[in-house]
DNA sequence: CCCATTTCGCGTATGCCATACGCAAATTAG
DNA sequence: CTAATTTGCGTATGGCATACGCGAAATGGG
């Protein structure tokens, strides 16, 4: 769930804002939608396109619009115009942009076959599924900005969360536990892949890398160093910052997993402490 | 980030989408701005405000409008109303929205005093910081959906890094590693923030409490369920989902944390599971 | 003491957005 | 063939960030 502004105004204006939606969006509506009931009166002129033509383009442009600009550079009218029709046209198909991003919410999960999980430990599937859950971040780059809380489970995602908690529930944990180790992890991936986003996002925009922009916080940020004020930041080793984004995902998830293992393994830990 | 609907147009409009920022703004002006360089040429016409003032009115707005909306809803006219003044004159102060948050970002952030870190184990040390984060966020419901990559470091917010790694420090990963762990926690805070300021935010808007919510899904979910095609949801304990954002961000940060044992205690894992 | 200079306050204009509303076209039941 | 129905979509409304430029306010130099 995002929105936004992005590239407002014209010239030079500014951030990219990811909106993240949350509105009182019809639910009701919007379940209809997800699930079906395309009852089609056959009585007056019959609609040129269909619900899943939309959505697919909405999806579309969302994808190129997401590299370098956020969920708010995602207009009805560049969704309309990708589609040759008239802006106001979107509005015979779905109530309004809130419930368009229901819909492509669902469109763009893709459960991976239940067999991928077969036979595998508790770490091996929720790495799995992060990594999943990673990738699919990257290529809808507007995805994890999109509010989820009250997500609106349609058949994409319902089929996802039961093919998940189906494979762990082996593993012992009460469903409750289970539910939270999934948000948890469910969040964090979120949260990095963001980061990532936003980090992409600021090269592409405005084609400074990150030693670029650092270097031109250096000279600031050496003269309030010089101060004295900030005395451990002053002799910190210079390559402390030297990480990905993928590495600093990669790093969390391996330290959220070791974590679990007291969920999963009871708390004596007996886990592998590296282990992946 | 947003240019958006949230409230925008009028009658049922949708979600909230909030905005993030990410533009090229004028990294120099946000420096300058932001470390002082308060240079008032006695030549012209006094400026009837100065820098502080605004950024503390746009705080102040944005804490008000962000519990119900985003910060998309923080608009440069609402800020100015706020201030008595006209909506341009703000840009005589300020390059743009995008560095007007810039500001807010370092404004808001209050670093705790070096002394309640002390004598702590890193644990306690970590727990801290994350429950001041997590706070922070409450209190600034749009703080956590700023884009902060690329942060611009202010006063503030450097002091508060100084503290945090000189306080970890002496326990014992190289610097690199901190970095990891204060930038995961980080991360981890945020969304799990997010998560529960988005459902803080939908039940504040639109009425509808989480119970109401599912309620109104359970007959499309039942329907579904009964199918067939999702079997272990359906036998899902139906209290699986009964837990707070709050409980839910507790967990995963106890987990991370115990994942943390690796880095701070080495891979053997000694620390005991359950700590805080 | 007055004015040229400098800086500020901000009204107005532009172009973007979501979307309410209503009409005209398309289709079909009778 | 016509009335009923439904779609396509132009137009209008109100909001947003912000570029531009004018008149006002304050001061330093004469």
């Amino acid at each position: 769930m995002t929105g936004h502004q992005a590239g407002a105004g014209h010239g030079k204006s500014g951030r990219t804002m990811t909106t993240e939606h949350g509105d009182e969006r019809d639910l009701g509506r919007s379940l209809r939608l997800l699930w079906g009931d395309r009852t089609r009166p056959p009585r007056g002129r019959p609609p040129a396109l269909d619900l899943g033509r939309i959505v697919a383009a909405a999806v579309e442009v969302a994808d190129e619009l997401a590299v370098t600009e956020g969920l708010e550079a995602l207009s009805m009218r560049s969704i309309a115009n990708r589609l040759g029709i008239g802006t106001m046209s979107l509005y015979r198909y779905v109530p309004g942009k809130s419930e368009l991003l229901d819909l492509m919410l669902d469109h763009v999960v893709e459960p991976h076959e239940r067999d991928v999980l077969d036979g595998l430990g508790w770490r091996e599937i929720l790495s799995a599924d992060a990594h999943g859950h990673w990738r699919l971040c990257l290529d809808h780059p507007w995805y994890p900005f999109v509010d989820q809380s009250r997500p609106l489970l349609g058949p994409n995602s319902l089929r996802g969360l039961d093919q998940l908690i189906g494979a762990l529930r082996p593993f012992g944990p009460d469903d409750r536990s289970l539910m939270m180790v999934i948000g948890v992890q469910y969040d964090y991936v979120n949260g990095a892949a963001r980061g990532h986003i936003n980090e992409r996002r600021a090269v592409a925009r405005t084609g400074v890398t990150n030693e670029e922009f650092w270097a031109e916080q250096a000279p600031t940020l050496e003269s309030a160093l010089r101060g004295g004020a900030f005395p451990t930041m002053a002799d910190l080793d210079p390559h402390a910052f030297d990480f990905s984004q993928e590495q600093l995902f990669e790093f969390g998830l391996s330290r959220l997993h070791e974590g679990f293992a007291s969920v999963f393994d009871g708390p004596a830990g007996q886990g592998r402490a590296g282990a992946g």
